[in-house]
DNA sequence: CCGTATCCTACCAGATACTG
DNA sequence: CAGTATCTGGTAGGATACGG
């Protein structure tokens, strides 16, 4: 458990520290689902049935458990509509949206740059969970 | 396992597609270390120990596991000098070069951004790991 | 439609000991 | 110095069933 010192300014940011707030964060949005949320919640709002469409193998359990940890880091922002039946909309905060540039340029790096890293490799296996 | 079409042509890159090799480079580049890792491995090599000694938290089995992996999808290249006692310097390739401009975009964004998101949120307990 | 609640398992990763 | 090897517990995450 982290505890915050009265004096703020005391707190050097660095990831490399393992009792550092960033490390936590850092180990929190690199997740294995929540690059791919934050990415894909695009200016639009998403539904929960859109998000474990559009996320090919992503399971209800953890596309609810990231998107709560989202929500707990204040990237997204949950709209229940308290209808019936239920109607859930997630979009990203400003502060997810600020993120979500830098998140999305990696994911386009790796987009496209994929076949020179894999073609060129003789000995790659990639295994695809299903 | 992943088997490359022969026309490369239609390999559309897609991280959200599960069977996407930009899903199985996403997974690995995510990993809990390999962000650290790419993140200070700067234009200069650096070795065991200092990586050991740079990024806090991080197991010799770890390094090394997360070492060999991103060596596997060509982000960095070991250089063993066959000296007694061992030497051996790690750097990044230039892909990794230009990867890790995304990575350090994404780090930094979150040293910048941690208080605001940490102090505001009375829910939240950092868990520190040791 | 949007979840929660269990159960269960594979593998992630720490601890420890050993080596050229 | 730069690793391997082995053991082990914890947990991420899948499968399934149920509920407002």
């Amino acid at each position: 458990m982290f505890k915050m010192p009265s004096d703020k300014s005391k707190v050097i940011p660095n990831v490399f520290r393992e009792t550092c707030p960033a490390r936590y964060l850092l180990n929190k949005i690199s997740g294995k689902w929540s690059l791919l949320i934050v990415d894909i919640l695009n200016d639009k709002s998403m539904r929960n049935g859109e998000l474990m469409r559009s996320i090919e193998g992503i399971s209800q359990k953890m596309l609810t458990q990231t998107l709560r940890d989202l929500e707990e880091i204040r990237l997204i922002k949950r709209h229940d509509m308290k209808t019936v039946p239920p109607h859930v909309e997630y979009e990203l905060t400003d502060l997810g949206k600020s993120l979500r540039e830098t998140i999305c340029a990696m994911d386009r790096w790796i987009e496209h740059n994929m076949l020179e890293i894999v073609t060129n490799n003789k000995t790659i296996d990639i295994n695809i969970s299903h």
